[in-house]
DNA sequence: GCGACAG
DNA sequence: ATCTTGTCGC
């Protein structure tokens, strides 16, 4: 199977130019240790009970990456840790630094994940006893042009459970926003919640869901590793107080807020 | 060939 | 991702 076709070698440092081989050829690698079904020790706490004991979920994290305005390789990665029970954030990490890998839809993972890792790996030495037990990705999981988004990326290099959650579509398998609305609106006359995001194929990428009532505008659901989109969804919707939820909320906010700091700190130099 | 394209 | 104020509504 040696077949050397590529005896044009890019630098290494640039990426290559035929359609990002090298990429591709890192996705399909890391695709194979994949766990599409639910693979954790805890269990889902029922609704409505409050009391808590060993072996339930408790520990949500979630990660976010902004950017500064002025210098747009500069990001701002963040780590949060919710109280599933209080969804209040129990733990935060932040790590700014310069970032010159590009974003190409597709390959999110190779300008996002080296950080989020850093941060992750960074937590788990520490001998923190808030380390997550499940992670929710700002980015899509297998809803993903070769099935491999950034949560299922982070979720195979950091064994962790993890949920992909898109803001926007990303157009795989004939799925577009008019193909959405069309499944949102065609599910019944009732008010269904979310549903399922069927493509052309036939295959089932992930789910769409108005996380509040009376959004127009659904959140996308799909997942990342050792986890089922049926487990995916109901703890999606365990963690909504508004349409994004709420472990990806925070660390969008204090992400934001951190780069926001700096640059205050930045005028009293 | 042209447009679409997570963050 | 980021640039950006007010504003309509529960």
């Amino acid at each position: 199977m040696e077949k050397p076709s590529e005896t044009q070698e890019q630098e290494p440092s640039s990426t290559s130019l035929p359609g990002h081989q090298n990429w591709i050829a890192e996705q399909d690698l890391l695709r194979e240790k994949l766990i599409r079904e639910d693979s954790f020790t805890w269990k889902i706490p029922e609704d409505g009970c409050w009391d808590w004991e060993e072996g339930l979920l408790r520990y949500v994290g979630g990660v976010d990456i902004s950017f500064s305005k002025d210098e747009a390789s500069m990001a701002c990665g963040t780590l949060v840790v919710l109280d599933l029970r209080t969804l209040q954030v129990v733990y935060e990490d932040f790590s700014f630094v310069n970032i010159q890998v590009p974003y190409v839809p597709g390959f999110l993972a190779f300008r996002e994940a080296p950080i989020l890792l850093e941060i992750l790996e960074k937590m788990k030495k520490s001998g923190s006893s808030f380390y997550p037990q499940l992670l929710m990705v700002d980015g899509n999981g297998i809803l993903h042009p070769r099935g491999f988004g950034l949560a299922c990326h982070l979720g195979v290099e950091a064994n962790l459970p993890t949920i992909g959650i898109g803001k926007n579509l990303h157009h795989v398998d004939g799925l577009n926003q008019s193909r959405v609305r069309e499944l949102l609106e065609a599910g019944e006359n009732s008010c269904k919640d979310f549903i399922n995001l069927v493509g052309c194929s036939g295959h089932i990428w992930g789910a769409a869901m108005r996380s509040t009532q009376g959004s127009i505008k659904p959140i996308f659901i799909s997942i990342g590793h050792r986890i089922s989109l049926q487990t995916a969804i109901k703890l999606v919707q365990m963690t909504c107080k508004y349409r994004v939820p709420e472990p990806i909320r925070q660390a969008d906010i204090r992400s934001r807020d951190y780069i926001r700091k700096l640059k205050i700190n930045m005028r009293m130099k």
